[in-house]
DNA sequence: GTGTATGCAAAGCTTTTGCATAGGT
DNA sequence: ACCTATGCAAAAGCTTTGCATACAC
């Protein structure tokens, strides 16, 4: 049985109240104004665990390395401000699936991620 | 003044002999096949001096983790087959760069994976 | 009370770096 | 001959794991 400690609602809650990726530094920093004592190796296990649950995704980011986010939101891409060092969601899709299947290949699945600057930045 | 050693020169071949985005314990077999003494060490800062001098491109692959490819191919993007889980390019671009830019965001640049079965393993 | 989850520390990986020496120019 | 690049080993990051104890149920 899996048991709600105050440590993972208190990582569910990081992520309920930021709506963009978050990397595990950002977990552990925001995790602990709400749980003081919250290890990081905690946070690795409980990501593992949200993750095998369906509530996190892990995200492969190209500059930032590793980041998480809720699940959930539909099919969407990503967005990462140079200037910031932020990362967006972006609703909507701009790849046009037939466009990019190529000959021979079975196209399943694709991710996007677009580099530039935020309207904040800009 | 920047040397030609014949690990250098081999890390080089390597990467002309296939043309395909390759990770470093790829770039270490294959290159101790020219070069058997070739050390990891030696490969991780010859692939720095690399991308430095333009020649290769760091692709941070969302499945494999870090990859390394030559520059110098135009626009293109990557096919991951989950079968045989090879990367390959893939000529084109199926993404619409009006539709990829969002409201107020100045968007520079994008990089594309899709995934799903090659010809090969279908 | 029972057994899972936590905190801490140690161990695994991957990547980087220091240092003596081999080797490119 | 000079001085950069190599090989080896140690160190630095990031992530996982073992173990005793705290705490959710």
């Amino acid at each position: 049985m899996r048991r709600n400690t105050i440590q993972k609602t208190a990582i569910e809650k990081v992520f309920r109240q930021h709506e963009r990726p978050l990397g595990i530094d950002e977990v552990v920093t925001y995790g602990r104004e709400l749980v003081k004592s919250l290890n990081q190796a905690t946070v690795y296990r409980n990501l593992k665990i949200l993750i095998e649950d369906g509530w996190l995704e892990r995200i492969a980011h190209p500059v930032l390395g590793v980041l998480y986010e809720r699940t959930g939101k539909g099919h969407h891409h990503h967005f990462y401000c140079r200037e910031c060092d932020l990362t967006f969601d972006l609703p909507g899709c701009p790849v046009n699936e037939d466009d990019a299947t190529p000959e021979g290949f079975i196209v399943e699945d694709h991710e996007l991620f677009l580099f530039g600057i935020c309207p904040s930045c800009d």
